[in-house]
This record gives structure tokens, C-alpha cells and sequence, in this order.
DNA sequence: CTGTTAGCGCCTTCAA
DNA sequence: TTGAAGGCGCTAACAG
């Protein structure tokens, strides 16, 4: 049994189905207010529930709004998928949500997807690889786009413009000052700290990070300190962990784990950048199992100021993003303004805490 | 300009639309290996994507699985929502997203869009409401999941059955034994706790949290414990602050503050069970900040296990729900065998770690 | 094995 | 203002 269609409203309702379809969708003025009435009576007596994949077939658009994020337990996209079904809800459009883990073949794959709903827009978060084993990928991915724009579709991107896109058609950008950002975030850091610099990266050519890292070192250099060494591991709480039991090591070898490390001037306190609050997390924890303290025995900072994390204690340091707004803004025809094509950008704070602060005493 | 469409293909292959139909989607094998490759290259070389929509019309089913969470950004749905997705993509179907901040009304509406999109199963995810106020939504509600599976859809439901659901048809429920659980949280903490308890729970009527407090109370009552007292507040992290808020007055009264509450046999110390974790972490907050120290000066226990919390300290005790596999449960037809309507249950595991130990000394 | 003929449910000209 | 006709793109019965 299945759902009642419109042809059968109307003809309980006496009336064309062109009339019915009036009333009940067409956004011109209703009809005769007795017939809207009588039809409006027999849609509803009958259940009638508008059959969407027929209105899209017919109109060629789909209220659809495609979404493709890493992972969509991690916190870091949440937030952002959460603005983006905001913005969704605004425009009466529902959203469509594609993982990938980051793989370009996956997230190709999923345009297609989308295309072939045809969705109204697609919006794409996480990081673009640049490395060259995904160049392929790549390559394929942005044709995919590209094919996407030129038939319409309007694609909104998280941080970074899409690799090799060709047309800047449909395209539209939310900007994301993340070189800037982790300058600034070394440069206070490097006020403060007189210690050495480390940075826990994710993998080479994950293009957040390299901006990342590239920044907080423009920053270390403004401050006239060295560049930091770089730990290359995966972008997620495991590979904050694992870098973090190679620091330990480290600083466990200078003698870490006795009580106080220094009062004076330039402890040897070693200052820890996770590129992302999880990673900083990660990292923290691994420290800690190692038997060291934070801020005692070594600083750390992160990225993002992740929501679920700002009761962790000690309060880490990190550079707070305003991700649902990111979410909401990347989502094409929501913006301030901006309809089409074009990059809105959006703007970070860094925000010191506990967790990088200067003479770091035991917690108690 | 449109994507390209069936027919054009079949006109630049020289073949009708239907016979490219069958070589492109239709599963029967590909007709002349000849014809096939013919088709298959004027497909791709005109970019060719089917259009989902109008398959959807013409097969009557769409590929698609709607969820519905109160929030994509709570990590407790963000880790359904990733098992829901796993089990989509085994299913090759995308899932479509609503979230619904709880209210019946904005559920049904979701429901109904569903519905509308011709969704092939909807998983509804979060607790239910049994407030007299919700009454008429959650009957709204109801009537609109019960017209669904008349229909032919299949609803797939975490926790409990829905509210006022007529028949069993189509449902398909995945219980948590949210009151065993609690109870025996309850009777592990009974045995090495010898203060006093208190309830931090949810708005009066919600379901889920009455199941943990109710379970909680009869696992003291098993111990031979008197009730706890309960303060309904928030399902959320800012609910557990305030209640957090208002306990820390409680215990500061008690003289909690001073160091250490009596190393003896049967510390005064308050014993808090928050009905969920992200509460349980607002508690705590609010308890640092007024200077009290868990598990020194309070125990607390949560519930959910939420991934993202693991790392917090003092490490939260709480009841590990496998939130992931509960998403994947909950998809009609992923489940183990059963296919239609039916329960499937999991099962959770009381974790006792740092936050409730007996004697908290002092962190150091 | 391939082509032809009908719809799937709706919207949108075009007449009336 | 309302009804009739055609088509959106595809699949599923039938013929051939």
C-alpha cells in the first residue's frame, strides 16, 4: 500500500490535478479559497505526503544538501556538521551525509553520489591532501566538482580552495586563517616560554597541518628563535599519542620527572604544539602515563578549542575556530551576502591557558 | 546545461535507452559484451551519472536511510550517527540528516520529510519524551511513524519503543539496558562508598534519564541503601554544571574544602551519578570551581562512556555503552539476522576508574 | 538479446 | 481561474 499521490487528491477533491498541485505546492497565490479549502481537506484526510523525488524530477532540484566530512564522530566535524544543518534548516533543505576518511577516491565517489541525488550544493570539510600518492585522486576529484559546477551544482569548501579545481565558477570558499593563526599562537607562546619548541604534525601534506606548522614556525622565527623540530603522525588522538611517548622519552632522558623542573628564569621545559586539540589531547595523555605533568614538565597547546574538551584539565592552550559558524558559512547561498562564487573568510583567537602556562607548579 | 541523461547515451551508443538502462544499472547480466562496451564508453564519455531521483520514481525506493538526532555536535549522537553511516554504506545507501533538539513536533516534521524523500528506513536516535506536554507531539509523532511503515518503511528506534506506536510492524528497536545498568552501577559503587548519594538527572519525563535513575535507586535500594535525592536539570553539560553548582554549596556547608575528609572508614564524602557523561563533566567543572577536588572531596560516575571524554582526569567512572554498534543495530536489515520488526539488544559494562575511588586522596 | 510501450508522481506550458 | 496535455529520466513489462 503505497502512499497516496496527488492524482488522487485531486480526485477525491473533485477537482485536476493541476489544481490540486496549486494549492498544495505551487507558491502562486492558491486558487479559489473554497477549492484550496476542499482540496486541503482531502490531502490531509487521505494522509497525503508530497512524493519529493517526483517534485524534483519534475522541477529539477532536490532540497538537498550534500555534506562530506572525515569522520563524523569526531568532534571537529561535528561541530561543523552542526552549523551546516543550520544553515540547511534555514534554507528548508534537508542534508545528506557522506564519510570518507579523507580518501579523495571515497570523497569523489561521494560527489557522484550527490550529483546523482542531485543535490542543490555540496559541502566538503576536512583537510585537502597534497601528498602525491593521493595526486590522482586528486585530479579525479576535482573533475568530479568541476563536472558538478558546470551543471549547476554549487560547491562550498572548508579551508582550502579545491586542489586542482579549474573554474572558480560555484565555487565558494570559508577561509581559514590557520598560518596566521599558529603564527600568532608561537609568537605569544615564545613570550612566555623560554623552553624548547616541538610540533606534533599529521602527515606530510595534509594541508591544514602544513599551514599549521608553517605558521607556528613564522612565528618561533618573528620571535628570533630557531625553527621547532616536527613529528610527523596521524592527524587524530592516536597520533598525538604516540608523538607524545616519543617526547616523553625524550624528556624523560633530560630528567623530566623530578620534582619541579627548575624554578629559575629559562627552565629547559619543553613546549609541545599538537596541530590539533586531539592530537593534544593524545599527546597529553601519553605524558602523562610516562608519569609527567602538565603544565609542570612540559606546555602544550592545540587547535580548534574542540568544545567537548574545554573541561580537560589542565585547560589546554589552543586557538579557538568557530566551527559551526565555518559549518553555516560554507554552505552555499547562506553566507553574508555572498551568493556565488567567492571566499568569505573567518577569524580565530588564540586563547592561553593552563596547559602552556609559564612556571608551571604542581596542579595542587 | 543538464547532466547528460540515459537517452542521449543510448543515442550516441545507437542503442535504446532500455538496453543501456540494463548494461549501466539494471543488475541482470550486461547484455552483448559488444553493446556493453559501446554503451559503457559513450557513458563515460559524456560524464554520464544516472539520475538517482528519477530511479527512485520509477523503482519506487530511494537508496536513502533518515536519521533523526536531537544533536550532531553531542558526541553521544555524533558516535550513533557513525554507525549508522557504516551500516548505510554497507547498504549502499546515504543517510539523510535531521536533527531535532528533542522536540516531537520538529521530529515529526522530520518523519514526514522522510517520508516524502521516500527514504527506505529511518533510524530515530534519542530520548524519548513522556512529559504530559509532549503528549500530543509524541501521539503527532507516532501516527506519522506508523503511517510511514502502513506504507512500507521500516524505522529503526534506539532505546525505547516509540511512545504510542500501534503496531509492530516495521519497528525495529535496539534496547539498552539503560535501568540494569544503572543498577548495578549503583551496587559497585555501593560496596566500596560509604557518603552519601545524590542524582544528577535529566528534565522529569525524559525516558532515558528516568530509566538510569530509576535503576540507580534500586541498585542502592539492592544494597540496602536509602534513595538518593535527585535534581532534575538539563540533558546537558550545562545542566550538570548547575546541578554541580548547587551541590558544591551542599558540600561546601558540609566543610568539604578543608584537607582531606577524614582518611577513617566512612568518609561523609557525597557520591554523585550523573544520568550521562557530558552532564557528569559540567558537574565536575563546577565542583573545580569552587575549589572542590574529585574524587577527594566528591565521587562522581557518569554514563555512555563518550570516546572524547576517555582522557579526562580524574578518569570518569561510568557504564560503556557501544555507541557505534548501537547506530549500526538500529538501521533496519544491518542487524544480526533479524530483519523486520524484532528488538535486538546490546550490552553496556559498569567502569569504575579514578573518579570514584574510595579513599580520593589529593591528586598529587 | 534487444527494442517498444507504458507508466512512476509531479509540475508546467497552453488552451479554455 | 481551472483543466488538459506533455515531459522530467528511468525502469519494467511485453513484444519481436
Amino acid at each position: 500500500m503505497a502512499a497516496s499521490t496527488l492524482t488522487e487528491v485531486a480526485r477525491l477533491a473533485g477537482v485536476s490535478p493541476a489544481t490540486a498541485s496549486r494549492v498544495l505546492n505551487g507558491s502562486a497565490r492558491t486558487p479559489g479559497p473554497d477549492i484550496a479549502e476542499r482540496v486541503r481537506k482531502a490531502a490531509d484526510s487521505l494522509g497525503y505526503i508530497p512524493n519529493a523525488q517526483a517534485q524534483g524530477l519534475a522541477k529539477s532540484s532536490s532540497g538537498l544538501i550534500g555534506l562530506i566530512v572525515h569522520d563524523i564522530a569526531d568532534p571537529y566535524f561535528a561541530a561543523i556538521a552542526r552549523g551546516v544543518q543550520a544553515a540547511a534548516r534555514h534554507q528548508n533543505k534537508m542534508v545528506l551525509l557522506a564519510t570518507t576518511a579523507g580518501s579523495p577516491a571515497d570523497e569523489r565517489a561521494a560527489v557522484a553520489a550527490f550529483a546523482a541525488r542531485r543535490a542543490d550544493s555540496i559541502v566538503i570539510a576536512g583537510s585537502r591532501s597534497a601528498r602525491t600518492a593521493d595526486k590522482q585522486g586528486n585530479a579525479e576529484l576535482a573533475a568530479e566538482l568541476d563536472r558538478y559546477c558546470r551543471n549547476g551544482g554549487r560547491v562550498g569548501v572548508v579551508g582550502h580552495a579545491v586542489v586542482g579545481a579549474e573554474s572558480d565558477e560555484g565555487y565558494h570558499v570559508v577561509g581559514v586563517p590557520n598560518e596566521e593563526l599558529a603564527a600568532e599562537l608561537a609568537r605569544e607562546l615564545a613570550a612566555s616560554h623560554a623552553g624548547e619548541f616541538v610540533i606534533i604534525a599529521g602527515p606530510e601534506g595534509l594541508l591544514t597541518s602544513d599551514d599549521r606548522v608553517r605558521g607556528f614556525q613564522r612565528g618561533l622565527a618573528d620571535a628570533g628563535l630557531p625553527p621547532a623540530d616536527v613529528l610527523h603522525t596521524g592527524f587524530d588522538r592516536t597520533g598525538g599519542y604516540e608523538a607524545g611517548m616519543e617526547l616523553a622519552a625524550r624528556i624523560g632522558a633530560h630528567g623530566g620527572s623530578g620534582q619541579a623542573g627548575a624554578e629559575a628564569a629559562a627552565p629547559p621545559r619543553l613546549c609541545i604544539f599538537a596541530v590539533n586539540d586531539v592530537m593534544a589531547i593524545g599527546a597529553t595523555a601519553a605524558l602523562r602515563s610516562k608519569g609527567l605533568r602538565i603544565p609542570r614538565d612540559a606546555a602544550i597547546a592545540g587547535f580548534d578549542d574542540i568544545e567537548t574538551l574545554r573541561d580537560f584539565r589542565p585547560a589546554l592552550s589552543t586557538v579557538r575556530l568557530p566551527l559551526e559558524e565555518i559549518g553555516r558559512l560554507a554552505v552555499p547561498g547562506a553566507g553574508s551576502g555572498t551568493v556565488g562564487a567567492g571566499t568569505v573568510g573567518v577569524t580565530g583567537e588564540v586563547t592561553l591557558r593552563r596547559s602552556t602556562e609559564p612556571g608551571g607548579e604542581p596542579a595542587s
